[in-house]
RNA sequence: GUGUCCAUAGCUCAGCUGGAUAGAGCAACGGCCUUCUAAGCCGUGGGUCGGGGGUUCGAAUCCCUUUGGGCACACCA
């Protein structure tokens, strides 16, 4: 289906062609006055210019063309020129009652659908995921999903940090700690053994530790470098470690990102692509691409328009090992053959846009992806403290993403618990408090710009009034509370009604944006639009429920009408809610 | 220093790519639970959109300038 405006702009769009003036002039947005009309086109203003014409002149004529339009119910040309616009009751009814017939609400495939890989989430292995890790996970998946709803195939990589300088600390560290371990005698040719020589918490431990020590300790990090390098050459008993270091983080975080309802179709790490490294490499060397500098192997990436300088991308350290544009430039190469992507989209702090800016020009010169390839770099604002300070990460005072959602859903558990809701088992209601925090918590991430810097303050999180997660929630609770009891006093499928008053017709208005809000979403990658999409619809939803009783009203077809369209939105809201990543309860 | 992003209500943020009187939430204040869940609804107060200049019929939005801040600037990732 067309996005309600494209149509209503489309009638509005001929009405300017028959009165003499071009169509673009009649592109329709949704109106900023509310009070005036519901819909509005400010197109006689710019063909003012155009045709050197008084612009109130083109509007009266446009209105006057549109008078016979069945899509509007009030046609009404306003100084100095805009075009105010009422949608006409039965007409959106029929557009949303369409809606609600197609496949995905009316939001269409694409023409021609992309291949997107999108790489999102980073963690780092033998790290405890953090509350700094919230944010590439949780925007990451919701880019992901609005893209796949938007029509196009979409591949989530976690691209798991596993090869670099910290896993050459934690070895260095283990040898430190338990220098007869097996895997540190050269002279072992045996098997390894299968136990792994730690635990998770004890590898957690292990690297901040390791990495601390390496600020202050020279000789401490040489060791460090060698064990990374000597690990990526392939020295045994290292490869072993770094199995099992690999085993039992992948473990652990496979286990938090699956209760964040986070989920990767690849779970391709640094490492896996080392192996093309070394052609990748010679290619460079063969298109006289790279070169050594200050004993580096580095490819320019400098362009003519450059406001400042780019430094080169260094594809090899000095010492040889591969370091973090290495493995992303490899990464890519793999991406390349494996899928060939239209697209790729990097979910990353926004820090890093140098270094991406690096890579993707190298990536472009050495021809490891095609010319039309789109590379993307999506960075979101950086994790701040309550003091507007950099979120801290080694000095013991992180926050846990695991202990951050046990303490969102134990304030959700003990709302509910406070309610005094008999009817609802302990067990559900923790159920539905785990829901809760999560909704919690992604919405209260999702709802702000991604780019935008970012306040990490937990009484946020907690917050379930207002502009929240437990909000939307909230109002799908009390919709589903409604249709329960309508079903279990037997009553009867409705069609949707004609729009009667102000409240009705706001619900059928945002109900008819939801194809355009997509596409939007979509092209802005932007989750935020649909949070904002989503407060919107609740609001006009409570009002309209809370100023219309629907299950005392006595006229039977009236009543299976209004079933019908909070039923309607509520279908909306939970397919809407699911691209944010989150779920309802049942009740609250 | 160079580049880059940002500055909107007391706080946290929107503002649909140039439109009418700049909107929400929180906080404050005032109403609404014998009627479908008060995690709700209705209302009040709160703003020289950092400052200055320009383009335009029209600017929070585009351009220039200035102030204040964040971030980045090759062998960490």
């Amino acid at each position: 289906m067309k996005s309600f405006l494209t149509l209503i702009g489309e009638e509005v769009a001929s009405a300017f062609e028959r009165a003499g003036y071009e169509r673009d002039l009649g592109r329709v947005g949704v109106s900023n006055r509310p009070d005036l009309c519901e819909y509005q086109c400010n197109g006689a203003m710019a063909g003012a210019k155009r045709y050197k014409k008084n612009p109130m002149e083109i509007a009266s004529a446009v209105a006057e063309e549109l008078k016979s339009s069945k899509a509007f119910s009030m046609v009404e040309a306003a100084a100095p020129g805009f075009i105010n616009l009422n949608a006409d009751p039965a007409y959106i009814r029929d557009y949303a009652a369409g809606m609600q017939k197609s496949e995905r609400f009316g939001v269409e495939k694409p023409e021609k659908p992309e291949m997107i890989v999108i790489d999102y989430g980073g963690p780092n292995v033998a790290k405890p995921l953090h509350v700094g890790h919230l944010r590439p996970a949780v925007i990451g998946e919701s880019i992901k999903r609005i893209a796949r709803y938007a029509g196009h195939t979409v591949i989530g990589d976690v691209h798991l940090g596993d090869w670099g300088m910290p896993m050459g600390q934690i070895i260095t560290e283990l040898q430190v700690r338990k220098p007869d371990l097996v895997y540190f005698d050269d002279t072992y040719e045996g098997d390894y053994p299968e136990e792994p020589p730690f635990d998770i918490s004890e590898l957690e431990e292990i690297y901040p530790h390791a990495s601390g020590r390496c600020k202050t300790d020279e000789e401490y990090k040489a060791k460090a470098l060698q064990a990374t390098k000597e690990l990526q050459a392939g020295r045994r008993g290292y490869r072993a470690l770094w199995q099992h270091i690999l085993k039992v983080s992948v473990t652990d975080l496979k286990r938090n990102y699956k209760r964040l309802d986070v989920d990767f179709d690849l779970w391709m790490g640094e490492s896996d692509v080392d192996d093309l490294i070394p052609a990748m490499v010679q290619d460079m060397k063969d298109k006289g691409l790279a070169h050594i500098s200050e004993g580096a192997l580095v490819v320019d990436v400098t362009e003519e328009s450059d406001k400042k300088e780019i430094p080169p991308c260094m594809v090899l350290k000095s010492d040889g090992a591969a370091n973090y544009e290495t493995t992303d430039l490899a990464t890519l190469v793999w991406r390349e053959r494996e899928y060939k992507p239209d697209k790729v989209l990097y979910v990353v702090d926004k820090r890093q846009e140098l270094h991406f800016v690096q890579v993707f020009r190298c990536a472009r010169k050495c021809g490891i992806v095609r010319d039309d390839t789109g590379l993307e770099f999506i960075g979101f604002g950086t994790m701040n403290g309550p003091g507007g300070k950099p979120f801290k990460t080694r000095d013991g005072g992180v926050l846990r993403l695991s202990q951050l959602l046990d303490d969102i859903a134990e304030s959700m558990y003990e709302r509910i618990k406070e309610a005094g809701r008999e009817d609802m088992s302990d067990e559900e209601a923790k159920e539905t408090a785990e829901m809760t925090a999560l909704a919690a918590l992604k919405y209260g991430d999702l709802s702000n710009q991604a780019s935008k810097d970012y306040i990490f303050d937990t009484e946020r999180f907690t917050a379930s009034e207002g502009d929240t997660g437990p909000y939307l929630l909230y109002t799908m609770a009390r919709i589903r509370s409604i249709l329960r009891k309508y079903e279990a006093e037997g009553g009867k499928q409705g069609e949707l009604p004609v729009p009667a008053d102000k409240a009705q017709k706001a619900i059928y208005m945002d109900m008819a944006g939801f194809v355009q809000m997509i596409g939007e979403a979509y092209a802005e990658r932007a989750p935020h639009r649909v949070c904002a999409y989503l407060y919107q619809l609740s609001n006009d939803l409570n009002s309209f429920y809370h100023e219309t009783k629907i299950l005392t009203e006595e006229d039977q077809e009236k009543r299976a009408g209004y079933i019908a369209l909070i039923a309607a939105a509520l279908r909306i809201m939970e397919e809407s809610i699911g691209l944010l990543g989150f779920k309802a309860p049942l009740r609250m």
